[in-house]
DNA sequence: TCATTTTTTTATCATTTGTAAAAGGCTCCC
DNA sequence: GGGAGCCTTTTACAAATGATAAAAAAATGA
């Protein structure tokens, strides 16, 4: 996936002022395994996955939990350093070797100040991270562990392949005995 | 609460553009008990409450779950009419008399193409909300019910004094019964 | 390829949570 | 003051999920 393609698909923008914002752009590589944003940390990057998968997980107590996964095309952010400048609750981990686009905060938010379409591009990125966050949210307040694993499969067939049980059980907030069980049913 | 207080909370606005948008709000009251935005409809308006308290909530098979309470500061809106121009999950019902500052999105919407601190503005509006409906997914996520409860009395005491125990059951995802047993061992 | 490590499944038991029904409280209105 | 209706709590039982341990399967690396 290119910047154009990620760009575009938040929302569309005049192309001088989606130069602006591909000129802010620069391409990094990391390795599978590679932790891209820290826990507790203010941090100071938002980053376009042009290829890769990834996690975001925080510990409650002593054990882990994932709550995120990001593949192509999404933003890899920490939303409360983004939003309001205060360490974030989560660890974001590469699963497998990653390609990514790399956007300082504070370029965006200059050009959010200049440029109008930036500006309204910025308000679609941060109303389709809502929308997504609360259809998350209403999937796990509505649906039994059971459903959710039947949506997953369904919307994102690709996660089941790429990631492993252990982290998909813990997405959808049940102990990988649990998801075992719920395979050997269906 | 006012309209120079709901506004300026989200973000501030330079005065001429606060007044711009100002212009555009409508003061409407309901009663106890009615229902300002139905599921399953595009709505076209967003309210901001100036007194009073509302729920949300959807069905699931024929059991209906509250999976959002809103009061005074707050904006009640169909996210997925707003940001997606289609129909919503959620009936928004009034639980008490309410006193509600009305503005039609596509006001709103074109003051975005024209005013950058409005676009800025509703940029801050989506993030603020970002941050909210992500803060309700991790607690769902990483708390247990009993440390749920826990919070809500400690960050939102007055929920408990303006709301029946079945919808704040139903808000952390527990029945009624078990949210006594909670209550019953603290 | 084989040994080692990691991941997934299976089994058992304990705990939590849900369902259904009954009882107790509270409020409102005549 | 006394019902009627709604809200909340309690109880008993059933179902679902979690914890733990161990076996089986799959992936990894020398």
């Amino acid at each position: 996936m290119n910047a154009d393609q990620i760009l575009d698909e938040i929302a569309k923008l005049p192309e001088e002022s989606k130069e602006l914002l591909k000129s802010k752009l620069t391409e990094v590589h990391f390795p599978k395994g590679f932790i891209l944003l820290r826990a507790n940390k203010v941090e100071s990057g938002i980053y376009f996955i042009r290829k890769g998968i990834v996690r975001a997980y925080a510990y409650q107590n002593d054990n882990e939990i994932t709550f995120w996964f990001g593949s192509e095309g999404q933003a890899v952010i920490s939303m409360r350093s983004y939003v309001e400048g205060l360490p974030g609750y989560e660890d974001i981990e590469l699963l497998e070797d990653c390609e990514l686009l790399k956007l300082k905060m504070s370029d965006l938010k200059s050009l959010f100040q200049t440029d109008i379409h930036i500006a309204n591009w910025g308000r679609r990125f941060a109303e389709r991270e809502l929308i997504r966050t609360e259809e998350r949210l209403i999937s796990r307040q509505f649906r039994t562990a059971q459903e959710r694993y039947a949506a997953l499969i369904e919307t994102n067939p690709d996660l089941l392949k790429r990631v492993q049980l252990g982290y998909i059980a813990s997405y959808l907030g049940i102990t990988q005995v649990s998801l075992s069980r719920i395979r050997a049913k269906v």
